[in-house]
DNA sequence: TCAGGTCTTTCATATTTATGCAAAATAGCT
DNA sequence: AGCTATTTTGCATAAATATGAAAGACCTGA
């Protein structure tokens, strides 16, 4: 597939070069024989969930998403995926139901991964109660847990 | 003093509310009867690099930067301060020499921050070498260093 | 207090990034 | 293949962000 390759292409530009500007990216792919508009490159920052950061020395540069402790995102994953039940969410709660003896584990993971979008977690002993900081955040934590019960 | 409080203000912000452009911090600061105009928080943005984040659900949203992970640069900030004697750049690299004993444990530490602008370290007695992807990367070094060694 | 430096802010605007919409490409079906 | 639905892209442009330059604020020392 085209996206998906040009994509690991931006991943590899990433940590090789200095990268300011979309416009960047567009040469670069250019000189690697990859057409591409900035419009496009703009869409797989945001796929990709790159970032622009401020560096040290007063310019800028797109960067990798913000790594998370992946020791505590390998644990968790697995404890999601081996004692999930189902969740519901209402208002800025997200709910999460377990295997019985799984839910202050999980909370607990949870609290570490310090996202930004919980308030706070508390967790019995088949539950795990999430809330979270608005009501969007509460979408994005959503997303955050399908994608670990899900993806890859 | 002016900005300080204003910056701040803003990481305050931060964690509270969902902010999506850097006019949400205009309108939030005006609120609590901070006037400043955009360009103003761009800059801020900058000092305080601030990442603006594509989140989940399709938005975006401006962020803390990227945690350090604060264990190992407490230790690296002490072992550094502790043990540093001097430092010398040239091309991409960023040589410190460091008191009898103490090269092997900084550049584990060094290593350990995982900065994306360093390629390789190695540490003898006395000495540690920093090998950085390029140039400017070795500017951003050198900055970081500088700062853990004088600042708070 | 004033002159001269440094820092900070705004204004105006250049630069960069995001996005609606239509076209093109890609995938599924049958 | 042929047709339809879905995804992806480019174009044009809107929206957002960054920044030069000038003005103002704030020091500091004489």
């Amino acid at each position: 597939m085209k996206k998906q390759e040009r994509q690991r292409y931006i991943k590899r530009l990433l940590s090789s070069n200095e990268i300011e500007r979309q416009e960047d990216f567009v040469s670069l792919l250019r000189a690697e024989n990859i057409e591409v508009t900035q419009a496009t490159i703009s869409r797989d920052i945001k796929d990709m969930q790159l970032v622009k950061v401020p560096s040290a020395t007063g310019g800028y540069h797109y960067s990798m998403p913000v790594q998370k402790q992946m020791d505590t995102e390998k644990k968790l994953k697995r404890t999601l995926r081996d004692a999930y039940v189902s969740y519901a969410t209402q208002d800025k709660f997200v709910l999460i139901k377990v295997l019985p003896g799984n839910g202050p584990a999980l909370a607990t993971l949870i609290e570490a991964m310090h996202y930004e979008e919980v308030f706070g977690t508390i967790g019995d002993d088949a539950t795990v109660l999430i809330i979270c900081k608005s009501l969007a955040m509460t979408l994005d934590l959503q997303q955050r847990l399908q994608r670990l019960l899900n993806d890859n």
